[in-house]
DNA sequence: CTGAAAGCGCTAACAC
DNA sequence: GTGTTAGCGCTTTCAG
C-alpha cells in the first residue's frame, strides 16, 4: 500500500488563501477569535480543519520570543527519586498550563550542555537542572542572559542563582550517626564521585558524624567511589565482600545503588543486618519491600520539584530565593540488629 | 544585590556589528567554519563570546526546517518501565547525535495531545508514543502531516504506523497458564482500564490461558480496574482481602501495582505465595530483590527503546515496520509454592 | 471587522 | 572570502 506522501505542511498562508480572507484574519481567529465574526470564523476554521492545519511552533516563537514551556536536567531519569522530583514539578506546572520537558545528563557534563543549549535555544521559559558537576559558571551565564534557571537537589554556590535543595551534609550525618550507635566502627560509604555536590555533601556529613562520636574518621571509614545505580553497589559491595577486614556496614548514597548491594549481599549469603548492615538515601517507593526491608534517608522529594516550579514560575524579575529542606531518617531492619 | 537586568538576546547581527563584518559571515562562521578566512573568523567568535550570543534555535529551525531532537510521550514517567525504555531510546540516538525528551500523559489523552502538539510545533524529528487510549487516528494524521511517528509497547493497528510491541495477549496467558499450573482457580486481575490497549491485551491474554485449560473465565477470572502504579495495587489488593471469598491469586498489570498488593498483603498478615500468589509485569530491577522476590512477566525493555529509535531514525520514506518481541516468565517465590 | 505590511533571527543563494 | 538579500511562518500595529 502506497503511503501519503509527506507533502508541505500547510501554512497560514495556505489557509488564508483558501478561506478568501487575509492571513492577519487567520492569526486572529487562532488568538483573538473574538476580534472575528462568526462568519469568517467559520469559513477559516474550515479551511484550517481541511488543510489539517497547525501552527509552526518556531515561527510563532520567533516572532513573540516566548513559550509556556519549561526544561529539565536530570542525572538519571531511570532513578525513582528523579522521575518522583518530575512528578512534583509537572504537578505545580500543570496550574499554569506549562508543560514539562525532561532530559538525562547521565551525569556528564557535555551531555549536560548540550540539552542546556537545545532549552535555551528554544527559548524555553526557564531550566530545572541538577547539575552535573560542582562547577555552576555556564549556569550562571545562562542565567546573565535571560534564562530563568532553577537549581535542583543543591544549593546554590552563588547568590544569583535560585535553588531548592535538601541538606546533604546533615541527610550523611543522619544515616552514619545511626550505624554507629548500632555499634559499627568499620563503615563502608558506596558514593558517587565528589564532583556531584550531593556526594561530597553526604560525604562530609559521614565524617561529621564520625568526629561528633569522638571517633577518627580515617579508622572507621572508608569510601568507594561507584556508579549511581544499581550496578554501581552491584561492584562496590563485591570488591567490599571480597576482603578479609570487610567492613560491618555499608552506607549507599541512594536507594538503587542499596537495591545492587542488598542483592549481592544475599547472593553471597550474608545476612542482613546481622554480617552487615545498609543503609540507602532517598527512600523511594520500594524501600519498604524489600527482602530485608531498608533502612533510608528520606527527603521531601516531590515537595522539592513543586517549590523549585514555584520558583521558576515567578515574575522574571523576583530575588533569587534558596530553599533547604530537612531529610530525616526512617530506620528499618536492614540496619537495625 | 541588584541582579543582571535581562536584556535583549544578542543576535547575529549584533555580532556582525561588533566584528565588522556581514550576518552572512557570521553564519559562515557558524556552519561552515572553512569558508572563512582564519582572521576573520576569530574576529567573529571573540565578537560571539563578548556578547555572549547564542543563536536562535527558533529563526533558525524556522529557516531549515528541521531538528535533530525525537520526542517521546509515555503513561508514566515514574514507572521504571517506562524509564527504561527511555534509557533503550536514548542509547541508541545517541549514536546519531540525536537528543530525547520526554513527556508524561498520565494516561490522560488530553496531555497526551498537548505533548503531541508541542512536539509537532517545535518541528521534532519524530515522536515516539505510547498512546493512552486505543484511538489512533489522530496519530495517523499526525503521520501525515509528516511527522515521523512510532508507536512504543502495543502493535499498531494501522498499517501505516511503525511500532515496537511485545506480545501483551502471551504475557498475559503466561501468567495466568503459571498460576493455572500451580493450582489456582480464583485468579483477580489488577488491570487497568480496556482503554489502554496493553491492559485490554494481557486481560485477553489471561482469559485464553484459562480457556486452553478448559475452565471457564468467568468462574476463575475477575478483573479489577486500577490505576497503573503502587496505590493502585494496594487499593485493589485492599478491596480484595476484604471479601470472604477472596482469591487465591493475584495477577497484576505491572510490577509498580504488584508491589503496592505485596505491600497490603504483607500488613494484613498474609503469607505470600501460601495465602495468596502474586505475578507482576515487566520484571523491573526491585522485582527480584523484594520481601517476597517477585514472578513476573519479563520484557526486553531495553532493546524494546533501542528498536523503536532504530525504526524512527531509518529514512523518511522508508516503509512503516512492525516489530514484535515476545516476553517470558520470570518464576519466583511470589507464586512458586 | 478586515487587510496590508513590517519584521522577529537566521540560512543559503548569488554576486562581487 | 565576504557581502547582500530573499524569505522561512507568524503576530501585530496601523489603516481603512
Amino acid at each position: 500500500m502506497p503511503r501519503t506522501t509527506a507533502r508541505r505542511r500547510a501554512s497560514i498562508s495556505d489557509v488564508a488563501r483558501l478561506a478568501g480572507v487575509s492571513v492577519g484574519t487567520v492569526s486572529n481567529v487562532l488568538n483573538r477569535p473574538d476580534r472575528v465574526s462568526e462568519a469568517t470564523r467559520e469559513r477559516v476554521e474550515t479551511a484550517i480543519a481541511q488543510l489539517q492545519f497547525v501552527p509552526n511552533g518556531s515561527a510563532r516563537q520567533l516572532r513573540v520570543g516566548t513559550i509556556t514551556t519549561v526544561g529539565a536536567v536530570v542525572l538519571d531519569i531511570a532513578n525513582p527519586f528523579f522521575t518522583d522530583l518530575a512528578r512534583g514539578i509537572e504537578a505545580r506546572l500543570d496550574q499554569d498550563d506549562y508543560t514539562l520537558m525532561v532530559a538525562s545528563s547521565d551525569e556528564d557534563p557535555e551531555r549536560e550542555a548540550r540539552y542546556l543549549r537545545l532549552y535555551e535555544q528554544h527559548g524555553v521559559q526557564g531550566i530545572m537542572v541538577v547539575p552535573a558537576t560542582d562547577e555552576v559558571d555556564h549556569l550562571v551565564a545562562l542565567a546573565d542572559r535571560g534564562v530563568r534557571i532553577v537549581l535542583l537537589d543543591r544549593p546554590s554556590p552563588v547568590e544569583s542563582l535560585s535553588s531548592v535543595a535538601v541538606d546533604d551534609v546533615h541527610g550523611g550525618a543522619l544515616a552514619v550517626r545511626h550505624l554507629l550507635e548500632q555499634g559499627h566502627t568499620r563503615i563502608a560509604f558506596l558514593n558517587g564521585p565528589h564532583t556531584i555536590h550531593q556526594c561530597a555533601d553526604r560525604w562530609a556529613g559521614a565524617v561529621q558524624a564520625v568526629e561528633a562520636a569522638g571517633l577518627d574518621p580515617a579508622d572507621v571509614l572508608e569510601e568507594l567511589t561507584v556508579s549511581l545505580n544499581a550496578d554501581g553497589g552491584d561492584a562496590g559491595t563485591r570488591a567490599l565482600v571480597a576482603r578479609e577486614d570487610r567492613p560491618t556496614a555499608i552506607f549507599c548514597v541512594n536507594d538503587l545503588v542499596a537495591l545492587g548491594s542488598l542483592r549481592v549481599l544475599r547472593r553471597a549469603g550474608f545476612s542482613v543486618p546481622d554480617d552487615v548492615a545498609v543503609v540507602g538515601y532517598d527512600d523511594v517507593t520500594f524501600a519498604a519491600e524489600l527482602a530485608t526491608p531498608l533502612t533510608s534517608v528520606r527527603q521531601p522529594t516531590h515537595e522539592l520539584g513543586v517549590r523549585a516550579a514555584d520558583l521558576l514560575l515567578r515574575p522574571g524579575d523576583a530575588e533569587p530565593e534558596h530553599v533547604m529542606f530537612q531529610p530525616t531518617l526512617v530506620v528499618r531492619e536492614s540496619s537495625a540488629k
